[in-house]
DNA sequence: ATCGTGGCATA
DNA sequence: GTATGCCACGATG
């Protein structure tokens, strides 16, 4: 091949720190970082991320300039680069278009968010004073590898910061590579592993595979495992090209003799050039310090508050000032749009003042504003078209409103729209009544017995184009109920942000995130009441009054307020998201979740009302045939289902021994109680039976009272489903909690309760998908506590509680006991609930000193779950709070309290947290992920219908179910990363069948 | 009608 | 020992 000629008349772009050259000596750590690659990795790897003034992208800026800080500042001293130098490509073309002219032909462009972030790179790399290099005609890789030859030949060390396979061939001898994202060496090994062939053969088995990507055409059929096996035989590409007819398999010989041209050319394109001319010499790649003013003010102008402060800290001088911005993405000219309250205004008006003092002093002025009182009387109550296109206008104007619908029931399916308010700015709300009547029992639904309001058609096709705008925010306050009300509509709001998820990811653990008690905690407000609104209704009974009654004046009030309300708190807490370090928890783990959860309500379960009507009578019968046993024995009537009386009957009628007092003073008849009250070979015959019929009779009871009675009742008139609804914050944790009904705790244990899933079924041609992660709460705790027995046991697939019996009583796993494996199983999940000797003598039957010698030896076996617990309780008493793996907080602001028993209790509450939390973080970022996943895959029919903490339950035509099992795996099992790689394999289970019983 | 209690279903 | 929600009872308003 001969030399592209005009390569000598391109100069290379460069700029490099001022100061004296550094030579390149032994000992020397040169650092190279393909900029090119690094930029595309972190765009897609980092949550986006917009400048909050302007909405300018810069995720990959930001991702980039942590990461160069990292390098130079917190590599480990013998790491620490001595030059370093950040090279890019210089535009699409170079020399191998020449050779091939398909060269990376397949490459489609850059993302539009990306393209405004390559100046602002290579700015960034200038403000850190480090090396910036480029070269027209050739790629980064290119100069990465003609510097990679130089510096080794002077005896320097090499570490190039990529993750790109097509440098692999450079590695050897003191050249590494260095994945940032990922935050992982790769060497010789990793090269092996990853091509099947040391380094010095990648350009050959590359030259053989091709890469699609690339468009390196390769040879036909030949994919890295052929080649890698091909090269390892016969040594090299041109050995095995000379030899190829010596190839056993016919096509694979055919293909080589045919094809070993376009291979030889592949491996011109592969092969990197390590003697690209003209190059500034390696000398002048010294690491200098930074100069400070010119890189902080670069920071401050992209608006990266937290780093600006850390690499000023770190470089022993103050940030610059900040610029003055507003919350959110709405920029002052935007403001001066429209008519502001005076609180807003002020604010604005602040920002040509003085520099503000701290980077939050232009959202504190818009808080004080959110805080102002309240007066109700200013609400507008929304009557006309006209006047519903001003309120419109106006939101477009500010680029966000706060809504709140309004409507006849608090389930989202059963309820109807009765109007809908919104707020533009603190104090400036007003409310659209919709469907107002005078009477529950009205049916004139035409003029709704002379009310005055805009017809629903009207006024939603009015407000569609706004709630349905991409760049208009819609805030509510438990958002996903207004998008299910308004998805009856045919309405889909986005995009949204939620202020109860906002407190939710702000201050879990610290009270309930109602729109109530949020108005008064962060804006001392007391809201209006439902109950003032409706009180002067004549209905009879409470429950039959609805917002659709209510009188106009004082549902504006009511309505107007919420949606006021719901403005200000996010004023006030939006700003707190980035400053206390949970924005990227709020945005992956709550936002996204909220449509996705709306639409499986919305979509429900099939549930087969025969099934249960059938079980419901078996058990009815069952229990009465119980019920008159019990009665016989005891000789005269009581109420089987009071607790009170069959205490007072077990331990003071008939003088049982073993009863313990409840905290109230209540016999403790609970069923753990009773079955070792049963045990007690001493009883009499009768007592015996007694409590082993009441523990029947109470089993069947609560499986027909709880299921098979009442689920029916849930059943939706329409869509003939059952649609429970979710709460994203109800629990402390991060797991969601299910309501109305309750679709988490469907029996699965017992033979008799199992039978109930039979009834939750497909529809004809479909089948329900259960997946599940296996074992995951443990799998998080090996990985955070880093415990090598279980990383070991769940890397070769082993019983995790086989093992752990193993190891702490030293059985081997063949042939072990069931009873000691259950001895095992029930303390490696003490373990996770923050054992206590109490706890795990009452669970496992044993008593406290033989429990307080398990958990001993346990910590002797695995030390590091000791010091995992205590470092957690430290932090917890520290802080105040503990964290998931992916940042989620969760607070115990009590922790600290001196009563020993509540004490106990919040440090094993906060010892689970950050296990049961992450495991809930991981599966909601795989929902988050799963229907652009599913829609990927090209799948239409799979919808996603239940979350039970580990396990997700699908619905999928039946040609669509290989396929869906595949992709439902996949994204479940890879949804910790790119964040956090597991230290161990996160393994899902799946199954499809016609019913869930099946299924599981 | 509403609330606290005990009990029990799930992960 | 962690995290939930719902049932019936029995006392309260």
């Amino acid at each position: 091949m001969t030399e592209p000629q005009h390569n000598a008349a391109k100069a290379a772009v460069c700029s490099v720190p001022a100061g004296e050259p550094t030579p390149i000596i032994k000992g020397s750590h040169v650092y190279l970082v393909d900029g090119s690659g690094y930029i595309f990795r972190a765009f897609h790897a980092l949550p986006p991320l917009t400048r909050p003034s302007d909405g300018l992208p810069v995720g990959a800026v930001h991702g980039f300039c942590a990461m160069l800080w990292k390098l130079l500042r917190e590599s480990k001293a013998a790491e620490a680069p001595t030059h370093l130098a950040v090279i890019f490509d210089a535009s699409r073309d170079n020399y191998r278009n020449e050779i091939y002219q398909a060269y990376k032909a397949n490459r489609p462009p850059a993302p539009e968010e990306l393209v405004p972030q390559f100046p602002l790179i290579r700015d960034a790399v200038r403000a850190f004073n480090v090396a910036c290099l480029e070269m027209e005609g050739f790629e980064a890789d290119d100069l990465i590898a003609t510097y990679t030859r130089q510096v080794v030949a002077a005896g320097g060390d090499v570490t190039i910061v990529s993750s790109d396979k097509d440098l692999m061939q450079l590695i050897q001898p003191g050249v590494v590579m260095f994945d940032a994202m990922k935050n992982k060496k790769l060497g010789r090994d990793e090269v092996i592993e990853k091509f099947g062939v040391p380094p010095e053969l990648v350009v050959d088995v590359q030259s053989l595979a091709g890469d699609s990507v690339d468009n390196v055409p390769g040879v036909p059929g030949i994919g890295i495992k052929t080649a890698a096996e091909l090269i390892n035989e016969y040594g090299d590409l041109d050995a095995l090209l000379e030899r190829a007819s010596e190839i056993k398999q016919p096509k694979r010989r055919e293909r080589l003799t045919e094809f070993a041209d376009q291979a030889r050319v592949s491996r011109e394109l592969v092969r990197l050039k390590d003697d690209v001319p003209g190059l500034i010499s390696a000398d002048a790649l010294g690491v200098q310090d930074p100069d400070p003013a010119p890189l902080l003010s670069f920071l401050r102008e992209m608006e990266f508050n937290t780093l600006t402060r850390r690499i000023a800290d770190a470089l022993g001088t103050e940030p610059p000032a900040p610029v003055a911005v507003s919350v959110g993405s709405t920029v002052a000219s935007k403001r001066k749009a429209g008519a502001v309250s005076a609180g807003a205004d002020s604010a604005a008006g602040e920002a040509e003042a003085p520099v503000a003092e701290s980077p939050a002093a232009g959202a504190e002025l818009l808080a004080a504003a959110a805080r102002a009182s309240f007066d109700r009387s200013k609400y507008k109550t929304i009557t006309t078209r006209e006047d519903l296109e001003a309120w419109v206008t106006r939101a477009y104007e500010t680029g966000r409103v706060a809504f709140d619908t309004e409507t006849t029931s608090l389930d989202p399916m059963q309820a109807e729209l009765v109007g809908v308010s919104l707020a533009v700015a603190p104090g400036e709300a007003c409310y659209i009544p919709l469907a107002h009547r005078a009477s529950a029992d009205s049916f004139d639904f035409g003029s709704h017995d002379g009310i005055e309001q805009l017809s629903t058609v009207e006024a939603l096709a009015l407000l569609k184009p706004l709630l349905e705008d991409a760049s208009i925010l819609k805030i509510g306050q438990n958002v996903k109920y207004d998008l299910n009300v308004l998805a009856q509509h045919g309405i889909a709001v986005t995009p949204i942000d939620d202020t109860m998820l906002m407190s939710y990811a702000l201050d879990a653990g610290k009270g309930s995130h109602g729109m109530d008690d949020l108005a008064l905690r962060h804006l001392g407000h007391v809201c209006m009441t439902f109950d003032q609104v409706v009180a002067t209704l004549p209905g009879k009974k409470k429950s039959e009054r609805t917002f659709a009654q209510a009188p106009l004046d004082k549902a504006t009030e009511y309505a107007a307020e919420d949606a006021d309300v719901t403005l200000r708190l996010w004023l006030v807490l939006k700003p707190r998201l980035a400053a206390e370090r949970v924005a990227t928890v709020y945005e992956t783990l709550e936002r996204p979740l909220i449509s996705v959860i709306a639409g499986m309500e919305r979509e429900g379960i099939r549930v087969d009302g025969g099934i249960l009507s059938r079980l419901s009578s078996t058990f009815a019968q069952a229990s009465a045939r119980l019920e008159e046993e019990v009665n016989g024995l005891v000789g005269h009537k009581f109420n089987l289902a009071s607790p009170r009386q069959l205490g007072e009957l077990l331990f003071d009628r008939l003088q049982l021994p073993g009863g313990k007092r409840t905290k109230s003073g209540q016999w403790e008849t609970r069923a753990g109680l009773l079955d070792d009250l049963a045990a007690n070979e001493d009883l009499p015959d009768d007592a015996r039976r007694l409590i082993n019929t009441m523990l029947e009779w109470r089993q069947l009871t609560k499986l027909r009272s709880t299921y098979t009675d009442a689920l029916p009742g849930y059943v939706h008139m329409r869509t003939e489903r059952i649609h429970t609804s979710y709460s994203l914050a109800a629990t402390t944790t991060g797991r969601l909690a299910s309501s109305e009904p309750n679709l988490q705790n469907i029996p699965i244990r017992t033979r008799e309760g199992r039978e109930i899933r039979t009834a939750f079924i497909a529809e004809p041609g479909r089948q329900l998908i259960s997946a599940d992660y296996s074992q995951i709460e443990l799998r998080v705790l090996a990985h955070v506590a880093d415990i090598p027995q279980l990383r070991k046991a769940f890397d070769d697939g082993l019983d995790i509680h086989a093992m752990t019996a193993s190891e702490m009583f030293g059985v081997p796993v063949e042939g072990m006991p069931s009873e000691v494996r259950r001895r095992a199983k029930a303390i490696n999940f003490g373990i996770i609930y923050g054992i206590s000797a109490f706890g795990l003598a009452n669970q496992l039957g044993i008593s406290r000193e033989e429990a307080a010698a398990y958990i001993k030896t346990y910590f002797e076996r695995f030390p590091g779950i000791r010091a995992y617990m205590d470092e957690t309780k430290r932090v917890a008493h520290e802080r105040g709070f503990v964290e998931t793996i992916f940042g989620r907080r969760i607070h115990y602001p009590e922790i600290n309290t001196k009563n020993p028993s509540m004490r106990g209790f919040l440090e094993r509450a906060a010892i689970n947290a950050p296990i049961q939390g992450s495991a809930a973080d991981i599966i909601r970022r795989a929902m988050a992920r799963m229907p652009t996943a599913l829609e990927e895959a090209g799948l239409k029919t799979a919808k996603m219908l239940l979350q039970v903490h580990d396990e997700l339950v699908f619905e999928v035509a039946d040609a669509e179910v290989p396929a869906t099992l595949a992709t439902v795996k996949r994204v479940m099992e890879g949804a910790a990363l790119p964040v956090v790689k597991l230290a161990v394999p996160i393994q899902v289970d799946a199954k499809a069948a016609e019913n869930w019983e099946a299924a599981h």
